[in-house]
RNA sequence: GGAGGGAUGGCCGAGCGGACGAAGGCGGCGGUCUUGAAAACCGCUGGGCGAAACGCCCCGGGGGUUCGAAUCCCUCUCCCUCCGCCA
């Protein structure tokens, strides 16, 4: 319904980090192959309750004002329906037409063929208005955050959250705990001047047990979800293109997030959410094949663009780093119990771990843009005396689908609807290995205890091991 | 990177610019027949917008020519074959 405005040099990419115009964005995705795209909220169902919407986005953003949309919403139908009268009539004149020079009438052809140059014209002008404004209405759709669910507490601060649950207790350390980046150095594990060496600054070089503990993480996360029943592992592209950075709701607001590969019009992934999202774009799933589980691992890139401080040194907040990541495509009616044990999916490997953590739920105004309800897991860091993410589970509802036209056959005769997407870190690795190497780093020698349930994959008990 | 070929409904596959939202086949669903099944025969069988229409739109995407485009032109993307390069 949406068409896209290809604007005037269709080959131009989006300017990376400017901020440019929205509608640029749109203008590189006109030559993939894709279809016209549903709103990303339900435009009809906002024309039914614009006030009620309207409020519920204000949660997220006080900014939000849903009447110019209205306004453009209202001239779209209005053109719609004096175009689609004219097309009418093009169309019985074209059968007319048809039909006279059949009959060999060429004269009377000719004068409904004059006679219909004016509509021919007429059509062309409505159809160039109409794309406009629907273009318009697309910008301001796709820039709209998806409606948080009842269960969300409203807030616009991060301090709003409310914590759900806890396992464990709060380790209680006899001694002044090294940070993770110190001792990461005196043991030899890594490497951050030669990785900005080699890269730059926020870049992470593993090395030696070091390396050795993060493959060990990431396999364990790995082998962990694999051989929980329904997940089923993928390996996907790490980059991904405008229209799947556009479905994960990357683009067009996030754009300066991410990395991007100009010249082929590419993008490095922020999180395998963005790639899984896009795995069943534009297809209708049948109600059978839901809920669909997905376990994908990648290496994740973000720019993260005015990260700085004491808060964020060390493995916080890289631009590099190493995820497994779980993803579901479900039904409307599951999707919010589905959230649930996703979370418990989640915290499942913490607790295999046996480390302690927090279940948070996030307030309305610290969710990003795609979910309704957010829960994040939340680790203990000695050094900082405080909680860090490492892990965001989301339902983004059928924010994402609408995006990609995902959608599944409720009933097998019955009308196509759009799928619920979920989607949940399993873990991120950087942040766990920080909270590893603080909490149980052994102050008589500065060595590091390796957790039970990794020892089979790193092959030692305490970093760096006895040789 | 170079040279060719291709993209049509769940799949295969037709389609002179006007009767084409699209022949035919396969598959699927329903029915007749049958004790049951198969075969045979009959019917149905894409999606979007819209409250709905005997309404409008969709033949990889976008644009153009035309009174009218699956069909002609431009352009992009993807797939296949060959050559080159490379882990």
């Amino acid at each position: 319904m949406v068409r896209r405005n290809r604007g005037p040099k269709p080959n131009r990419f989006p300017p990376f980090g400017s901020g440019g115009a929205d509608g640029d964005d749109i203008a590189v995705m006109a030559h993939y192959n894709i279809k016209p795209r549903s709103p990303m909220l339900d435009l009809k169902r906002i024309r039914e309750d614009p006030e009620g919407i309207e409020r519920r986005l204000k949660t997220r953003d006080p900014k939000i004002t849903l009447k110019p949309l209205l306004e453009l919403d209202e001239r779209r139908r209005a053109l719609i329906r004096r175009v689609e009268a004219l097309k009418h009539e093009r169309n019985e004149a074209s059968q007319q037409i048809a039909r006279l020079k059949r009959e060999g009438r060429e004269d009377e052809a000719q004068k409904r063929i004059q006679a219909m140059r004016a509509i021919a014209d007429e059509i062309k002008r409505l159809d160039a208005e109409l794309r406009a404004v629907e273009q318009k209405i697309h910008d301001v759709l796709s820039g709209l955050p998806n409606v948080p669910h009842e269960s969300v507490p409203v807030g616009l601060s991060k301090d709003d959250k409310v914590v759900v649950r806890q396992y464990k207790e709060k380790p209680e350390l006899d001694f002044r705990p090294k940070h993770h980046l110190d001792l990461g150095h005196e043991l030899g594990l890594l490497d951050f001047p030669r990785a900005a060496k080699i890269a730059g600054a926020r870049f992470p070089l593993y090395v030696g047990w070091g390396a050795r503990l993060e493959m060990a993480l990431i396999q364990f996360f790995w082998d962990f979800h694999c051989t929980r029943t329904g997940y089923v592992p993928v390996l996907p592209p790490y980059l991904g293109n405008p229209e799947t950075m556009f479905t994960a709701a990357q683009l067009p607001k996030f754009k300066d997030d991410v990395y991007c590969i100009e010249r082929d019009e590419l993008y490095l992934n922020p999180t395998a959410e963005t790639l899984v999202c896009s795995l069943h774009r534009d297809e209708i799933l049948s109600a059978e094949e839901l809920p669909k589980r997905y376990v994908a691992y990648t290496t994740c890139f973000r720019r993260e663009a005015g990260a700085a401080g004491e808060e964020e040194r060390g493995l916080i907040r890289m631009h590099q780093f190493n995820k497994v990541e779980l993803f579901k495509f479900t039904t409307p009616e599951t999707s919010f119990d589905e959230l649930e044990s996703l979370v418990q999916d989640a915290e499942a490997v913490l607790q295999a771990l046996d480390i302690h953590y927090r279940v948070v739920l996030l307030p309305t105004g610290d969710m990003a843009a795609q979910s309704a309800k957010t829960y994040d897991l939340e680790v203990w860091i000695p050094s900082r005396s405080r909680y860090y993410e490492v892990s965001s589970c989301s339902n983004c509802t059928d924010y994402q689908a609408r995006r990609g036209n995902i959608r599944y056959r409720p009933a097998p005769k019955a009308k196509p609807e759009y799928v619920h997407t979920l989607n949940g870190s399993g873990l991120a690795t950087p942040r766990l290995m920080a909270c590893i190497l603080e909490t149980f780093q052994r102050p008589k020698d500065g060595r590091v205890v390796v957790p039970e349930a990794l020892r089979d994959y790193v092959k030692a008990d305490v970093l760096p091991p006895d040789r």
